[in-house]
DNA sequence: AACCAGGACACAA
DNA sequence: TTGTGTCATGGT
C-alpha cells in the first residue's frame, strides 16, 4: 500500500515539522511534503494521528514510524522538565512538540549550511542543492517535483563554485570539506551511533564548520541523544529572558546552568524553549 | 534601511 | 581563557 496511519495523541504536526529541526517540508492543500530518503511523503494531520501517503508503495513503514517517533512517551518527557515557570510556559504554548530521528548526512549537511542563516533561508539554500544535486523521485501526480537530499560523494564531486551557487556563501568551502572527508571514509557517521554523547561530538567536531552547536543539533536531531542541548541565539535568549531577567550572567555561565538543569530530556526541553521563543507574539 | 539570522574560526589580548 | 573581526546572503 502506499497510505498508512499512525494513531497518538499528544502529536503536533505542524510545530513538530516547522520548527528547525528539518528543512524540506512544506505544507500545500492542508497536508505536510517532504521527502525522507528517497520516498516522497505527504503526511497529514488528524485528530486521533497522523495519516500518511507515499507514491511509490510501501510494504513496511517502520522507516516512517521511525522517522516521526510516534511511538516515544511524550508525557514521560515532559514529566521529566524541571518543574519551573518558564518551562511551563513553554510546555503549554508548544503542546505536542515532537523530535524527530533524521538521517545523520542530511541533518549533518543542513546544519553546515545553518549557520547565522534563518530557517526561511536555510529551506531556501537546501531545495537549490537538493534539486540540483539530488536524485530525481517519484511524485504523486499533481504534487512538486522532488529529490533526494545528494549524497556526501556527490557533493564531493563538486566544483566550491558549484555549491557557492546555491546561495550558501561561506559554508560552501565547509560542506564540501566535510562532504571529501566523510566520501573518503575518513569518518563513518554509523559508527557513531554507539558511542557516548561526549565521543560523537568530538567526531563530529572535527569536521570543518562543525562546532559545539551543530554537532549538538546532529546529535539530537539524526542521533537521539537526548542530552545534547544545541545553544542557539534563540535558546540564548530564552535562558537570559525567562530564566535570568535580572542579572545579566556572561554566555559561558548560561551554558553551564543549562548543562545541569534541564534533566535527562534536556534535548527536548530545549526544543521547547526555542520554538516557544520564536513563536510567541513580541518581548 | 539598519539590523540580524538554529556559527565557526583565526587571532589578539 | 574571553573578546573581536570576518565570512555571504537576504528576511524582517
Amino acid at each position: 500500500m502506499n497510505e498508512t496511519f499512525f494513531p497518538v495523541r499528544d502529536y503536533d504536526l505542524s510545530a513538530t515539522l516547522s520548527s528547525g529541526q528539518a528543512f524540506r517540508w512544506r505544507f500545500a492543500d492542508a497536508a505536510w511534503e517532504g521527502v525522507i530518503g528517497e520516498y516522497w511523503v505527504q503526511l497529514s494531520q488528524r485528530p486521533d494521528g497522523i495519516a500518511a501517503r507515499t507514491a511509490i508503495p510501501v510494504t513496511d513503514w517502520n522507516w516512517l514510524r521511525h522517522y516521526l517517533q510516534v511511538d516515544v512517551d511524550l508525557g514521560a518527557i515532559l514529566l521529566s522538565f524541571p518543574d519551573d515557570a518558564p518551562m511551563r510556559e513553554a510546555v503549554l504554548a508548544c503542546r505536542g512538540l515532537r523530535l524527530l530521528r533524521q538521517e545523520p548526512w542530511e541533518c549533518l549537511a543542513s546544519f553546515i549550511l545553518s549557520s547565522t542563516k534563518q530557517i526561511v533561508q536555510i529551506q531556501q539554500i537546501i531545495a537549490l542543492l537538493c534539486e540540483r544535486f539530488g536524485k530525481p523521485l517519484i511524485v504523486s501526480p499533481g504534487h512538486a517535483p522532488a529529490f533526494a537530499f545528494p549524497t556526501a560523494e556527490r557533493l564531493a564531486a563538486c566544483a566550491e563554485a558549484d555549491l557557492r551557487g546555491c546561495k550558501m556563501g561561506f559554508r560552501a568551502p565547509n560542506l564540501l570539506a566535510t562532504a571529501k572527508l566523510l566520501a573518503a571514509g575518513e569518518l563513518n557517521l554509523e559508527s557513531l551511533r554507539t558511542r557516548t554523547t561526549a565521543e560523537a561530538r568530538a567526531e563530529l567536531m572535527d569536521l570543518p564548520g562543525v562546532g559545539r552547536k551543530i554537532a549538538d543539533c546532529v546529535l539530537l536531531f539524526a542521533y537521539g541523544f537526548q542530552d545534547a542541548f544545541p545553544v542557539d541565539v534563540w535558546v540564548l535568549k530564552a535562558l537570559k529572558q525567562l530564566y535570568f531577567a535580572k542579572r545579566r550572567p556572561a554566555d559561558r555561565k548560561l551554558r553551564e546552568f543549562a548543562d545541569t538543569h534541564f534533566g535527562s530530556n534536556a534535548g527536548y526541553a530545549q526544543q521547547y524553549l526555542f520554538h516557544y521563543m520564536r513563536t510567541k507574539r513580541n518581548p
